[in-house]
DNA sequence: TCAAGAACGTA
DNA sequence: CGTACGTTCTTGAA
């Protein structure tokens, strides 16, 4: 065993033992959602994990080949020429492997022209001259050579990467019968076809051992050869010249020149931000605890993020707290403590001063001036906290940063949702929290005023990394939205419990009956939510052909169903679909009814962090995803009403704004035209594609080209627009063939847009609002393909989100500013209803209309669509 | 109790 | 093999 006085040095030959893992783990439990395979990498760092927690190495490196081509095959050209080609789904793994080992702060080395085993023969053999204890972990036989009383040898066996075989002078011995620098010469002369090196016909471990005990050394036997009797001494002296080359070609280089030493790879803590970044991505759950334990809570404890020495919080009278933020000349932080919707403590904070006071009416009446005011203020998502103060009767004013929004736009798909996420990445600090699964919190949480002082820090941090333009978006367009968004929140829209409580009854009526007569024709009642018993209904009982695979079973989606129904026509599937309708209605009503508060209205949250494009996402509950598609859904939009005291809904959305986008940012004079000329623009687009008069364009003509202007901003292909249509795939490609003969400058775009992304690494909107791609230049294909139809996307998406939100907080803006009592209520993406109070109307409808119109300066007009009603559904017309 | 997967609603 | 979301239900592992 290791002699504890001694520093152990470990190195890993990762390639191989990563191949391996490939081998051992199947694929199908190791893929993201994204499709990007991961049974290398989990297999690879599981095994890595458990051996330095058994091993606990105080230095280590790994190991890669470069590429297939070495200083062996210049030699021998035909050097593992037989491999078959590493599959694409290995290799595309091994740049994730070693971000996570960069992540994990362990050396990854690699040196052009040599193999990954000379780099542990190099480093052992230095390891060892230098007074290590060095573990050898590879898959590569060629390294028993390497063992001596100083250097032991980690061989993976045929059960799997988790167990290692350790080889030391004495088993290597008892296994091969020689010593482990005999090893390389025993190879030679059995040869190694995995390497294409062929060796002595005939002759295998056996006789390669007697001979070399035999004669002494592999020199002497080659020497004397012709000693050798029968067959097999023909065959050795007939290959003499294999056995020289296989000796040179399998002994491993000890002297790689190498940009580090022993000494260099002390164990580092690991960054425990960007390990569970990585592994997020890698959706890798139960290794992230495995890998905090075998590094050790004292080694890289947590994090390199430090608890920092806070600033004590100075308990303030409500004057004391007033006078003091009025006396500050510049930006204070602001965190309002919460709870049921309502303030309870507010803490203040400059960067060298933090003063705090429980909420108390005084207290609102005394800072009310000073939250009112336009003297700047920091908040961490601030609108829950604006929300507790609007509740209070206090307006705040000079919102002037907010770090969750800051954060977002910075990086949009990871989202730091907490003050203690943005505090660990952007100061490297933790912010003390207290642990609520304790009854009594052995570490006290941060006070309010504390955490202010770190949304100051962290808004100062972030000011410096946030680029111009997205610096802008977040004061010219987010900071507005987040105002406006609040008092929509707190608006609230007015829904009847009557009108859904009547249709819930319906639907459940009907529902019931559906399921009768479902399983009359099953012959058994089952749980028809069950995709999993639907499987066996469909499969084995009605005997209907296997449809698309999902990854447990086989689909039985409403596409899927409705197909089956064409193909092997059955009242079931009918009935099942029915079904669905029905109850999926039924749950939607449910929990908005649910959602009704004491004052009749729904109260929705917009995120507005919620996505990645810039669009806003709804919960609790999604308003932004009411059904509208059917006439019968539709009465749940008749629930959505106008509320007491007011006068009508306004509805307005922009119609066919991503096209419009699209326009503007092709230039394609074909697509400009036909927003200019007041013809329906699918109209216009399926004449000049169909080189017809737009009177002549038929429904089906129509059809087909709207679905492929809104297939295009999605990246659609050929194959997705023929299964949309449900129409040949030549003829989908025939199809898009004709529409790029004619807006050929909306190809153009895309293509470069994306090309430019992949150059800079990210897209941006019209207002300068940017997303990330780093996955554009992925080796691999399904990843790259799905972030070049994303990036494809962004731009648009974005770009509409932004222009809705201008115009969102432009009407909330001049509704206020002109003294009206109407109020925006939902958005929903590019759609907003406005209520609207009694002799308003023609001014709340003039101000939509003037302010989605001209939120957007394009090179074609923004066309807005505004309808009146009693209700949401009426309003739609 | 929790997380994942399937399904489905919207723009 | 079409982008962006959130919710509900079932299921199986923890």
């Amino acid at each position: 065993m290791t002699d504890s006085a001694k520093p152990t040095l470990m190195v890993v030959d990762g390639h191989s033992l990563a191949y391996r893992a490939f081998f051992a783990l199947p694929v199908e439990n190791f893929t993201t959602k994204d499709n990007q395979h991961t049974n290398a990498i989990y297999g690879f760092l599981s095994m890595l994990v458990n051996l330095i927690k058994a091993e606990q190495p105080t230095h280590m490196a790994i190991a890669f080949d470069t590429s297939r081509h070495s200083f062996r095959t210049d030699e021998y050209p035909e050097y593992k020429a037989t491999r078959s080609e590493t599959p694409q789904e290995f290799r595309g793994q091994i740049p994730l492997l070693q971000d996570c080992l960069a992540a994990m702060s362990i050396p990854v080395l690699t040196k052009e022209g040599f193999e990954a085993d000379d780099i542990l023969a190099t480093l052992s053999t230095q390891g060892a001259a230098e007074g290590y204890d060095v573990l050898v972990v590879s898959g590569d036989r060629d390294t028993i050579q390497l063992v001596t009383d100083d250097v032991t040898l980690l061989y993976p066996s045929v059960q799997g990467v988790s167990q290692l075989k350790r080889y030391d002078p004495t088993t290597v011995h008892e296994r091969y019968g020689v010593r482990p620098e005999q090893y390389p010469d025993i190879a030679a002369l059995v040869g190694e076809t995995s390497d294409n090196l062929p060796g002595v016909p005939k002759v295998g471990e056996k006789t390669a051992v007697k001979w070399l005990t035999q004669f002494g050394s592999l020199d002497e036997l080659l020497d004397r050869a012709g000693e050798i009797k029968g067959v097999v001494g023909g065959n050795l002296r007939e290959h003499i010249d294999d056995v020289r080359r296989n000796r040179k070609l399998n002994r491993l280089l000890r002297d790689v020149e190498l940009p580090v030493t022993p000494g260099d790879l002390a164990v580092t803590p690991i960054d425990a931000q960007a390990v569970r970044d990585i592994f997020a991505r890698l959706e890798f759950r139960t290794l992230l605890p495995r890998v905090f334990e075998a590094v050790g809570a004292g080694e890289v404890a947590d994090d390199p993020a430090s608890v920092v020495e806070l600033p004590a919080p100075v308990e303030a009278t409500a004057n004391a707290l007033a006078a003091w933020a009025e006396s500050v000349d510049g930006e204070i932080a602001v965190r309002v403590m919460t709870q049921g919707g309502l303030p309870t403590r507010v803490g203040l904070a400059t960067e060298t001063e933090l003063r705090e006071a429980d909420w108390s009416d005084a207290l609102a009446e005394a800072l009310r001036p000073w939250f009112e005011s336009p003297s700047p203020k920091i908040l961490h998502d601030a609108k829950v906290q604006i929300k507790a103060l609007g509740r209070s009767g206090v307006r705040l004013g000079g919102l002037a940063y907010d770090t969750s929004l800051a954060g977002w736009l910075l990086r949009p798909s990871f989202p730091d949702k907490t003050l203690g996420d943005l505090a660990e990445r952007y100061l490297g600090e933790k912010l003390p929290e207290a642990d609520p699964s304790q009854l009594v919190p052995e570490t006290e949480g941060a006070t309010p005023s504390q955490e202010a002082w770190f949304a100051l820090r962290v808004a100062t941090a972030l000011r410096d990394d946030l680029p111009e333009s997205v610096a802008s978006v977040l004061a010219d367009i987010e900071l507005p939205t987040l105002l406006t968004l609040a008092d929509m929140e707190l608006a609230g829209v007015a829904v009847s419990h009557d009108v859904l409580s009547t249709f819930s009854g319906e639907l459940s009526a009907r529902a019931d009956v559906l399921a009768q007569e479902a399983f009359g024709i099953v012959g058994r009642e089952f749980n028809l939510g069950s995709p999993k018993q639907l499987q066996e209904v469909l499969f084995e009982d009605l005997q209907l052909p296997k449809t698309r695979k999902t990854k447990t079973g086989y689909s039985t989606d409403a596409a899927v169903l409705a197909d089956l129904q064409e193909s092997h026509p059955h009242p079931f599937l009918n009935l099942l679909l029915q079904h669905r309708e029905a109850t999926k209605l039924r749950q939607i009503i449910e929990s908005l009814d649910t959602a009704i508060g004491a004052d009749g209205r729904i109260h929705t949250t917009y995120v507005q962090t919620g996505s990645q494009t810039g669009r806003l996402s709804s919960t609790d509950p999604n308003l932004q995803n009411i059904p509208v598609r059917t006439e019968e859904s539709r009465r749940i939009r008749s629930a959505f009403q106008v509320g007491e005291g007011y006068e009508a809904l306004l509805t307005a959305d922009y119609s066919q704004i991503e096209m419009r986008i699209m326009a503007h940012l092709s230039g394609d004079e074909g697509l400009i035209e036909a927003f200019n000329s007041g013809e329906d623009l699918h109209r216009f687009v399926g004449a000049r594609v169909f080189g017809v008069d737009p009177a002549d364009v038929t429904n089906a003509m129509r059809t087909k080209v709207k679905a492929m202007s809104y297939g295009l901003v999605y990246g659609l292909s050929a194959f997705g627009l023929s299964k949309q249509l449900r129409i040949e795939q030549s003829e989908a490609k025939q199809l898009m063939v004709e529409y790029f003969a004619r807006f050929g400058a909306v190809r153009d775009y895309l293509r470069a847009s994306v090309l430019a992304a992949k150059e800079v690494g990210y897209t941006e909107t019209i207002f300068g609002r940017r997303r990330p791609f780093p996955d554009l230049s992925s080796p691999n294909r399904v990843l790259r393909e799905n972030a070049e139809r994303a990036a494809l996307n962004a731009p648009i998406q974005g770009s509409a989100a932004d222009i809705m939100k201008i115009a969102l907080f432009h009407i909330h803006d001049d509704i206020r500013r002109e003294g009206l009592a109407s109020r925006v209520l939902l958005q929903i993406h590019d759609e907003l209803v406005v209520e609207v109070a009694p002799g308003e109307w023609d001014a709340a409808e003039r101000i939509v209309r003037t302010r989605m119109g001209d939120a957007a300066d394009l090179r074609v007009p923004l066309d807005v669509q505004v309808g009146r009603g009693d209700d949401w559904n009426q309003a739609a017309h």
